[in-house]
This record gives C-alpha cells, structure tokens and sequence, in this order.
RNA sequence: GCCGAUGUGGCUCAAUUGGCAGAGCAGCUGAUUUGUAAUCAGCAGGUUAUCGGUUCGAGUCCGAUCAUCGGCUCCA
C-alpha cells in the first residue's frame, strides 16, 4: 500500500501497518511524540491498521486533535489515580475540552488538598508508564463487564449507543475505561499536566439528574506551554472586568441590595452615557424613531405575546400570579410588545414601513441565584432594543441593515475581530417549544441562511437556540477566561404579529401581516462595558474614557493657570479635572498613570510664560509642549472620529 | 436552583491552641511648593457580612441567612 505524508513524500509497505508502527518507521524521535493519526482527513487511534492506500498525518500534541488526544490520556490517567484514592468513586465521563479536560464521578466532592493528593498519585501513574491497551467487546459483554465493574453510568452509556456501534475500551495496568479513543500508547508519553479546579456537574448536563464530582486539568505537550498556560491565566485575571472594573470605580455591588442588581458608579455610568448618546444619534440617523414604554405591564400582555406561558419563570411578578381575578402586573423581561402597541396606535399603510423603533430600554429577568456575575449576567440591564416593523419585501434590507448597524457598531468599539456569528435554529426534535410548524420554520431558516451568505459572513449553527418565535444571529464574544457570552442579537419573528394582530393596508387595499425584527445594535450596556474593560484591560479609547485629561500642576503657583487650562478643555466638551493636592509632580503622574489615563497635561512656570501645557500621554509618553489650542484640536479630533489609539508607551526602567 | 470555596477599615493583607483586632496603601490635617511613576509627620477609620448558638472568653468552633468567586443548568 502507499501512504502519503503530509509533506507529499510517499511510503510503500507490503504489509498492513498501524499507525504507530508508521510513526516508527519514520523516526523514533516521532514515535516518541505520536498521540494520534489523521488518515485522510479523520482522526484516528495510533492502534489503527492501515491496510491500504490513503493520506496519513502523523499528530503530535502541537496539533489541534492530537493535543486533545494527549488530554483525553491525561483525563484516563485522573480516573485511574483517583479509582486507586477513591476506590468506591463511580466513574462517568472524561473528554479533553478547549482548555485542558474534565473527567466527572460520582463522589464527594473534592477539595484543592484532594486534588494535590491526585496529582502526586497521577504522577505516580504516569512514572510507572503502563502501556496503553485497546480492545472490543461485543454489546452484551460489554455490559456485564461495566456491570461487574460497578460503573452504572458507564453501563448507561453503552446501553444508549446505537445498535451498530463498535464498543471500545482501553486499558493501562488495571484501569480499563469505556472510550473511543484515541489515545496514546503509554501512559510515559504525558510530560506536562495539572488539576485546575472542582465542581459540580450534572450528570448527562440535566438539573434533573445527580450532581457529580468534576475536576478541571489540563495538559501540554512542554512544561513550557504549560507554565505559560498558568501565567496566562494569571495575566486573565487581572483583566477580569469583575476585578478591574471594581478597582477603577466603574462599578459595585451591595449586600442589602441584591445580588445581580450592580451599582454603576460615577465612572462607569459615564462610559454607559458615552455610548447610549452615540447609539441613539446613530439610529436616529439611520431612521429609527425613539420610544420610551412601560417597565411593567399587568400580565394580559405577557398573556398574548405568550411570554406568560414561555418565561414566567424569569420575570418579576408583583402581585398574586396564582390568582385569576385582580391586576397582577410584572416588570418587563423585554420591549416586545410594548413596541408593537406603539406600531397598533394607529392603522398602517404600506408607505409606512419599514417602521423602526428604537428603545434605550431597561429590562428585568429574574436568573436563577447562581447565575449572576459581574456586569455580564445581572438582574437588571439596559439594552438598545429596538424592533422594525417590516413588509415581506423589506425584509431582506432591513435585516441587513441591522446586521450592518451592529457591525458598525463593533468596529467602532474596536472589537470586531473579536466575535464569532451563530445562526441560532430550532431544535428539529422538539418543535414542541416553538411558535408555528416545521415547514415554516425551515424557509425561515432558508432565508436566514440565505441573507447571511450575501453579506458574507462566515457562521456556525446552532440547533435548540432559536427564540420560541424565531431563528437568530447572535454575535458571540469570549471573556478573559474564554467563556462565550451573546453580546448582539438578531432576530427574525414570523409569529406575533398576528398574536398581537399587527397589520398594515397593502398597496392592493388588502390588510396584511408584517414581519418584524428584534435587534440590538450595541447589545445590552453593562455587558458591552464588562467586554470593553477586558479587551482594553481599563486602557479605553479616549472616546470612552471617563476622564480624558488630567490638568497637573507642579505647584500651587500654577493652580490659576491650570484653572483656565481646565476651563478651556471643559469648554470644549473634554472630560478633565485637576489634581490640585500638594504633592510633587511624580506623585501625581503615577496616579494618573494607575488610573489610564490617556492624557495628562503638565503646567508649570515654563507652560505658563509661554501659554503652553506640556502633554504626556498614555500612548507616546511623553510628548512635549505644545499650545492649548493645538492639543485641544488633536484630541476633539480623536474623540469625534472614535479613533483607537493602538500605541502604548511602556515606562523604560 | 444545584455542587464547592470564600467573607477582617475604601484596597491589599496580619492576628500562635479559642485569650487586648494590627500593618501598608488610599483618606483627612499640618509642614513641604516640588519638572515627568511614590516628600515627611500626625490623625482618623472596625458591632471581623448578618443573625443565632457553644464557651469564663469567639475574627477563630457550630448552625442559619446574605453576598462574592469557580463550575453545572439556564441565558442578553
């Protein structure tokens, strides 16, 4: 057979190999590295057989695939340490994930100093470098041998593979586990891993089933990447916006107010001003008109707009939602329907639409008490809601042109190289939870698919995340820590306007059903704010900055002239202020510098004689002296146009 | 909601076996009037998250509640 390298060259053998015997073959040093193969184009197990031509890839932990391999080991060889610490511990499932691998029991939970005592058992493990061995067995055997084992969760696995399925296990020294694979050949072969963390996890990810045991690890191919890895983490964390946006004073949070319900602070709030006036001016301008309803409504609207059915659950209800009779209001979980009463006020004519409303719109969502944190899952949010009331010629365009408003919006933030695009669909197995049929919603999704292609972005789906009322394009970002958070929405809705009984007279004297599109422009305020401050590390654009220039004298002297400094920049719209205590220069600008700010303004007996104010800045450090009016003209130029300033200076010690 | 960890001045952290709650930074006052990352001195700041219990005595031990964090589930 010929094998085909991925360099090109080519190896003739005359006999069936695997594709680690191939590895071999071609050097040791490789063999050594293997943790996996790729035969024209699918992942496979170093045990596999080649017995005929094709393209093989030899997978070493620098590979995507063949590093989760190494971790797949690794979460085989946490299992093994801790059956042998913990030997009434059931094991359920271990995958290797993005950042490492889990592997979840059912047992007590496991402290840090457990998980120590794991590690050392492991390395133990991993020093007496059992080989790794793989082997079948028939269904039934299968069974009784996990039964005989006592994992029940193991037996519940295979008995919910399909009929045709190969059932595979692997085995190193007495630890034998259910597994695809693929996996290493010993386990010598891991250099360099660590346990994270633990916590609970429902098993089969249901809140209806038992809560297991999980510890968090990870696994590298080089200490190196490993500690590098760990440092990263360290580095993450203090761009947390959860710390850094406490420490800056943009935000906080109080016991005896509530958990999910944050406090902006002066600063924060300035930021969330900042953005809101830009938002709005930039709908306006693009032909939204603003509304300003209810925050409550009684619960006859959640009724129609069936929310009342579909997320009674998230809402806050005052009142007695049991009883049938009497007014029992609740606080709105979105501007929907309050929207749609703005469009029903009076009758529409075709000419009217596209009608695009737009909303600066608080809303409340009652989470569950684990959920909140920080600024990016809370209680209560502000978000730029808006809907279009739309004709079914229109919306193509007006879609598009919510997709190229939120675009225009990242770009703006600076933050445009930072999302991914999900096509949220129903879930084809349980139509049960959504508005209309099948076949409807599948031209939807057609049409979704369709306008997506022509602008040209690429995007995953995702089945089981439509709204119950339609597809959406969600615009995803990660925090600091990797985890994705929805930041913008899009959403086509077929279905309420005749729940609400929307209607607009058509060019033909008929009355007829629009469309309409839920969207988001900059998203929900708070969470944009918590993203800004991870992405920047507190560093804004100056745009953004609360406080954009700081006046410095070098002494009391100079206090009246850096008064008509900071006059002059108020003057002209610039967010300054003066620190004005007896402390030496230096002081003063290692407090500006601790609190980023992109400009300081020095003034001193020089500036003063010459009317001049000596700039330094976050970006060139320092910049020299230069007129007022030259340093006012540079940075309103910068705050209008939203510029990014991507240079930083770093101080020379 | 579930599993777990944590909670001491605004911030970072001390407090031996259960035995007087303490420091640095920030703040205030005074002195200093300073030229590009920390001037000196003094003062003030605490019902140790809250409530209850054990004890001669609780920051420390126990229970409940609240909040924060890491996850699960859910979600903008």
């Amino acid at each position: 057979m010929k094998i085909v390298l991925k360099d090109g060259s080519v190896k003739e053998y005359f006999d069936a190999k695997s594709v680690y015997e191939i590895a071999l073959d071609l050097s040791e040093g490789l063999a050594r590295v293997a943790t996996a193969g790729k035969v024209d184009g699918e992942v496979v197990d170093l045990r596999t057989v080649l017995d005929k031509d094709c393209q093989l890839e030899i997978l070493t932990a620098n590979d995507k695939e063949g590093l989760a391999a190494l971790r797949h080991t690794t979460s085989h060889v946490l299992a093994e340490a801790v059956k042998r610490l913990y030997p009434n511990a059931k094991l359920a499932i271990g995958p290797s994930i993005d950042t490492g691998f889990y592997y979840d029991f059912e047992n007590d939970s496991f402290s840090r100093e457990d998980l120590d005592a794991i590690e050392k058992e492991m390395k133990k493990i991993i020093k007496e470098g059992a080989k790794i061995e793989r082997f079948e067995l028939p269904r039934a055997e299968a069974i009784a041998f996990m039964k005989e084992k006592g994992e029940p969760y193991k037996v519940e696995l295979i008995e919910d593979l399909p009929e045709d399925a190969v059932i595979s296990f692997y085995s190193q020294g007495d630890f034998v586990d259910l597994c695809a694979g693929p996996h290493l050949m010993s386990t010598k072969a891991i250099k360099a891993f660590k346990l994270i963390s633990s916590s609970g996890a429902y098993w089969r990810g249901s809140e209806k089933n038992k809560m297991l045991a999980r510890i968090y690890g990870t696994a590298f191919g080089k200490k190196e990447e490993l500690v590098a890895f760990l440092e990263q983490m360290e580095e993450a964390k203090k761009r947390d916006h959860n710390k850094l946006g406490r420490e800056m004073n943009l935000f906080t949070t109080v016991d005896v107010i509530g958990q999910g319900l944050p406090l902006l602070l002066p600063k924060g709030t300035q930021m969330l001003q900042t953005m809101q006036r830009w938002i709005e001016d930039e709908e306006e301008a693009r032909g939204y008109m603003r509304t300003k309803t209810p925050l409550m409504a009684k619960r006859d609207l959640y009724q129609i707009s069936h929310h009342w059915d579909h997320y009674r659950d998230g809402m806050f209800i005052l009142g007695d939602a049991e009883k049938e009779d009497g007014d029992v209001f609740a606080l709105r979980p979105m501007t929907c329907p309050f929207q749609y009463f703005v469009y029903k006020q009076a009758p529409k004519s075709y000419r009217d639409l596209p009608c695009r409303y737009g909303e600066t719109s608080t809303l409340f969502r009652n989470e569950d008490s684990g959920e909140m944190h920080g600024l990016t899952r809370v209680r209560q949010f502000t978000i730029s809601e808006g809907h279009l009331i739309v004709r079914p010629d229109q919306v193509e365009d007006e879609f598009k042109g919510c997709v190229d408003l939120a675009r225009y919006c990242l770009e703006t933030l600076g933050v445009e190289e930072d999302v991914t695009y999900e096509l949220s669909l129903a879930d084809p197995n349980n139509m049960d939870k959504y508005l209309g049929n099948r076949q409807l919603w599948d031209e939807v999704e057609d049409n979704m698919r369709q306008i997506l292609n022509d602008i040209g972005i690429s995007y995953t789906e995702v089945e089981g995340e439509a709204a119950f009322y339609g597809p959406k394009l969600d615009i995803q970002a990660k925090n600091v820590y990797g985890k994705q958070d929805t930041m913008i929405t899009i959403q086509l809705d077929m279905f309420l306007a005749e729940k609400f009984d929307m209607s607009y007279v058509d060019k033909d004297g008929e009355k007829k059903r629009p469309y309409i599109i839920h969207r988001t422009s900059i998203g929900c305020y708070e969470r944009t704010l918590a993203w800004l401050i991870e992405k920047y590390a507190g560093k804004f654009p100056t745009w953004l900055c609360p406080e954009q220039v700081r006046v410095l004298p070098i002494s009391e002297k100079f206090h009246a002239y850096g008064e008509k400094v900071l006059a002059e920049l108020k003057r002209n719209g610039i967010k300054a202020t003066m620190d004005e205590r007896a402390e030496k220069i230096g002081y003063k600008i290692r407090e500006a510098r601790l609190d980023k700010l992109p400009y300081m303004l020095v003034v001193g007996a020089k500036e003063e004689e010459e009317n001049v104010v000596s700039v330094r800045s976050r970006f060139l450090g320092d910049e020299g002296q230069k007129s007022l009016d030259a340093f006012i003209d540079a940075i309103t130029k910068e705050i209008r146009t939203k510029e990014i300033r991507k240079e930083e200076f770093v101080e020379g010690k």
